[in-house]
DNA sequence: GATGAATGAGGTTTCATTCAT
DNA sequence: CATGAATGAAACCTCATTCAT
């Protein structure tokens, strides 16, 4: 019983020694050179244990970035429930995970280097969707929350895909090119962006506008 | 003389079918699935060409890359040439052209392909980057004159950095997934948004504003 | 004492759990693709103990075809005592036990695997040629007592030979295809040349023969 | 074009090489121990091309026994068809052919290598299969036309399938131990037994008995 | 004594490059 | 020049063996 439990944990330990080897491996060299030998060397241990705990290397890559993409989901979740249940302090709060505490260098490059390889592998391609997917319908949940609260109609499908497009849009230049920006700019250009969409400016905006009749266009996205 | 020319030439050609040959091995399996053998077959020229054309596999990605790099350049200055000196109306052109006329769905994806490597490797990080450098550049200055034609107090630099990493959000968030949106919805977000910020309405308004003293905030970018 | 005698018991019983996994392996998969995984996986033991028991994978499988051979060598033993001590029909018990009883499909299939490998390998060679030699010798001192009982004149080496290489040759051609003949036919065949040779007829015929100074030839094997 | 012819030429040549160094490689280490390192060092290529030749190991064993089964009917035929149209003396060149000029130690070796194999592996079953059904055919055929001119009265697929086997267990007898018996004593075995069966005293036997009882015409030797 | 995790040697295969034709 | 055959380095993977538990 207890060997059994204890077997279980080593596999679960090495299976994510090799994972967290595989991301380290990525970051530095990059996906494609980063062979079964450069990835058990990042992770201490030796080139053979890889037939051990998975199918092969491929399938090490696919494990990896199905972690990759559960780790981020993750994040981000609990980044949401601390901050409480105001919908624009759950976005401001989302954006502040997505470009800091999470996605630091390190776990950014290799997501950059797992999408650069995913449209032409099926399976990773799924799994990036299927996140995607998710976390599209999370912001405009949100959003359709905080336009409500204030009163504004908003193109709530629009906007959101706007602002995860643009986050990423962001997140890629980044990475690309250190020196263009920082960080910290972006998550400042995200940030107005959601308060002047959904913040008390814009409330007050919307109620006074309501009380004159006029009306916002949608495409304000 | 003439031979010589011809040889020239021959030279040129050659290279061209092998950069060629790249984009489309690319396009079609990846950039780790692309092996010299894949390129020539879609170059339609034998394998051991590669040697006389180029120092080598890795000298012919990288030209290829150039050449990509230098034809989006190329497309867009003359989209932009092509519709006149109104600043906006080349802002929506240069939109136009990005999700449009040039970057199918081909080059789009080699575009990703190439992004996903660049960062590990210093010739393309630098080619993109300076690539982007002129490109934000001409962005910024556009919007310059479009805002100072319209009376506007906008930060530019902001303004065009966020126009950049959006359009490149849009292309990354189509390229991994099809069906959350098409291209077309791309470009009138996008499209909208540059005239919410210099269109006719914002126009009036400004010059409304500047009537009344009122400022507005430059974080409305 | 007591503790010794039982360890020294359960050393002979893991040997012999590991010889019968080969020999299940082998049977299953043929030689090479039996490896110390699935030899061990039929003797439902784990992988490491082939380490205690035996020298290594080549000990085992030559262990294992000593154990076969010895098998063997017994099994025909006890058949052909089992019969009493007419030389005629121990020889068909022989035919019998070879084609039959302890020769199933899955020991005979192993036996082929090793010949097949033991060219190549001094000790199996050995082993192999140890037997056949002791084989031989039996098979041809039935003959001779047979023949003499009859008053036979028959190159007995010539004949025993004979016998045995058809008996192997029978086995090699149902070995490699089913199809072509059953196991009853061969036996059928095999034994009726024995009778042909030693027979009641056969017996006749030679007084007769002997009555009239006319000679068999010894080439009639 | 000629080019073309002589770029035909070489593959073919190559093949061979390739094939011509598995039969060496296998003669002289086995079957198991053969590796592609041995195979092409055998062949005097390099370990890269055969991979340019064939699918893989697999493909070149399997085309190397491929190969090994049409050399042996080939060199069966033309023994056959130098000796004239009497069937008696068909079967006679048959075994000399088996045990003699073709069959020496190398390609007997190797063929038995093969036959080790075969049983698990189903393209090499079939093949083997295929040759032999024909095999067998042949000699039945020659045994029923000795029959016949004869005026026998045989079970010629009996006969045949027992001719097979034997051969095939001298073979193998050989080849296990070169020291039991030579080649040459089996192949005075077998045809003593084959003239036994359709020689002359046999065929005179059989003139004597038609002489009295049957009607059949006198077989010509 | 029994286990199976870990190792690393060695096998197969792929692929960029070279070179004779 | 153009070709593709040949090479050998290096990648992935399998597997026999060792060893800590």
């Amino acid at each position: 019983m207890a060997t059994s439990a204890k077997r279980t944990q080593t596999i679960i330990a090495r299976r994510q020694d090799l994972i967290q080897g595989t991301i380290k491996s990525i970051a530095a060299l990059g996906y494609n050179n980063s062979t079964v030998q450069t990835i058990c060397e990042a992770a201490g241990l030796s080139r053979g244990l890889i037939g051990h705990y998975f199918k092969g290397k491929d399938d090490l890559l696919i494990e990896a970035f199905r972690h990759h993409c559960a780790q981020a989901d993750e994040e981000m979740r609990q980044a949401i429930r601390a901050v409480g249940e105001d919908p624009l302090q759950r976005l401001l709060a989302a954006t502040s995970v997505t470009f800091g505490s999470w996605a630091d260098r390190e776990n950014a490059l290799v997501w950059h280097a797992f999408c650069g390889v995913a449209p032409w592998n099926a399976e990773m391609r799924e799994l990036h969707n299927r996140l995607y997917r998710r976390y599209r319908i999370w912001i405009e949940r949100m959003m359709v929350q905080a336009a409500s609260e204030r009163g504004l109609k908003i193109d709530t499908k629009r906007t959101a895909l706007t602002y995860v497009q643009m986050v990423d849009g962001f997140w890629m230049g980044w990475i690309m090119d250190q020196e263009a920006y920082s960080i910290g700019e972006a998550t400042k250009i995200v940030s107005a962006w959601l308060l002047d969409l959904f913040g008390e400016q814009r409330a007050g905006k919307a109620k006074a506008a309501a009380r004159t009749k006029s009306q916002r266009k949608p495409a304000r996205a």
